[in-house]
RNA sequence: GUGAGCGUAGCCAAGAGGUCUAAGGCGCCUGGCUGUGGCCCAGGAGAUCGUGGGUUCGAAUCCCAUCGCUCACCCCA
């Protein structure tokens, strides 16, 4: 038995309505922010995720797809949103327009992990990305459209948590002060711990590690270390999150998987509890621009997980909107009643509605069980008696009342397509 | 990448070495109603018991491997 390939899946029928609330409540906020729509490529050059995402990060290091295609290009399918999304403003000439340029995105994104709930090697993300402006209010303005996304949504009970972790300035002087601090305790690290002492020294502060847990709680923060204009940044943000009464949770643990953050970074967390629960990420990336080769560009965004966010929508029982049945089946019988059937499936489409075709060849009565069970409210029999006449009877499924009229009548009655 | 649990038709599942050419329910198809759905009744299709190997006279059932899913770790959306 074929299968799909492990940690890819396949999106149902039956899911699809999850999907489209996600996405309509995702892209209508989009809207109603300004932010415009782009699509980049699946696979990229190598060299732009080991430029941003960082080399001596997992996702770059274990978990990326890349290949060599056959002119011997260095190929990797995109493993996070942002990258290509600054790759494409450049690429296009977007500093050029008027700025700040406000983009929003859906896209797969792969990841070679080991799968879970809630954790695929294909996934899709939902993402808003701010380029070219630095001042805190649109740090500010990307917070609220994660917060505002979870109630459009539908969520309760998720968290806000929102930290400072500086910029070129102040953060060297910091990594220099909890490195200090936890090279002092380092015989009480764990191994992984030890680690990243050297190669991430950020990451020390959320290991989950029961004996590293207490040594975090002390550890000097950063959004204490923060030279004056990161402070600036940082009370301001705080400031206008206030004002829209948005409750966030300053958390100076909080650190993010990538290295291209600065100043402000922010997650979304749902009640339960569990490994894979970050619904939403994001932060500022002001120096991002500049490491993929072009002019100094502030930036500020998140990511959202849309298999996470339908997960959640389902576990708390949201009410979705149901995918709407076609208004038409039409039962037909006999060769001059289908011939029938397509003309009059033809001008009922013609005004917008949707038809479902029965079977040729099955009974009338395997037709109406299937219009039943289809959900379909309306259905139009056209047999031996309807062909012969050039008529059509209509049958309401809901009242079982039906009648026979000409056809001509019954097009001629539709309501025409609106718009 | 590490550790653990699970794996019987599209779905839910009975099954614990021979009575399994694998029960039952949902769903699907057909008929009862030669042109009328939903309820009821009858019949039918659909499973190499995840896959491969082994033990045994005999394996869905025991063992090993492998694949997949789930949980924890790791990582992150």
């Amino acid at each position: 038995m074929l299968r799909a390939p492990r940690g890819a899946r396949d999106i149902r029928p039956d899911e699809q309505k999850y999907w489209r609330h996600v996405e309509g409540k995702a892209a209508d906020l989009a809207r109603r922010h300004g932010f415009r729509r782009l699509d980049t490529p699946v696979f990229e050059d190598s060299s732009l995720f080991a430029r941003s995402v960082g080399a001596g990060t997992d996702i770059l290091d274990k978990e990326t797809y890349s290949f060599l295609d056959r002119g011997g290009d260095s190929l990797t399918l995109r493993p996070e949103g942002t990258a290509p999304v600054c790759r494409a403003y450049m690429e296009g000439g977007m500093g050029s327009l008027p700025q700040p340029v406000r983009l929003y995105y859906f896209c797969p994104v792969f990841r070679y992990d080991r799968p879970q709930a809630g954790r695929y090697r294909q996934h899709h993300q939902f993402g808003v990305e701010v380029l070219g402006d630095g001042s805190p209010l649109v740090d500010a303005e990307v917070v609220r459209m994660a917060w505002a996304l979870m109630a459009d949504l539908g969520l309760k009970d998720v968290s806000l948590l929102v930290n400072s972790i500086g910029d070129s300035q102040c953060r060297p002087g910091y990594v220099r002060e909890l490195r200090a601090y936890y090279s002092e305790r380092a015989g009480r690290l764990c191994a992984d711990c030890k680690q990243r002492l050297d190669n991430n020294p950020l990451r020390l502060l959320d290991c989950k590690k029961e004996s590293c847990r207490p040594m975090q709680e002390d550890a000097p923060a950063s959004s204490e270390h923060l030279c004056a204009d990161c402070r600036e940044h940082w009370d301001y943000l705080r400031r206008y999150l206030d004002v829209m009464e948005i409750p966030y949770a300053v958390n100076h643990r909080l650190v993010r998987g990538l290295d291209y953050y600065t100043h402000t970074v922010f997650e979304i967390l749902p009640p339960e509890e569990g490994a894979q629960t970050t619904l939403l990420g994001g932060g500022r990336y002001d120096g991002l621009m500049e490491q993929l080769g072009g002019r100094p560009t502030p930036g500020v965004g998140f990511a959202t997980g849309m298999e996470r966010l339908i997960l959640n929508v389902q576990r708390q029982g949201v009410a979705v909107a149901e995918e709407e049945a076609p208004r038409y089946f039409i039962a037909a019988l006999g060769d001059e009643g289908v011939e029938l059937a397509l003309e009059i499936a033809d001008g009922v489409r013609a005004t917008g509605a949707g038809v479902t075709m029965g079977s040729r060849g099955r009974s009338l009565r395997g037709q109406m069980r299937n219009a039943g069970s289809l959900g379909i409210p309306q259905v139009i029999i056209i047999g031996r008696d309807e062909a012969a006449a050039g008529s059509v009877t209509l049958r309401d499924m809901t009242t079982g009342r039906q009648s026979t009229v000409p056809k001509g009548e019954f097009l001629g009655g539709l309501q025409p397509p609106s718009g």
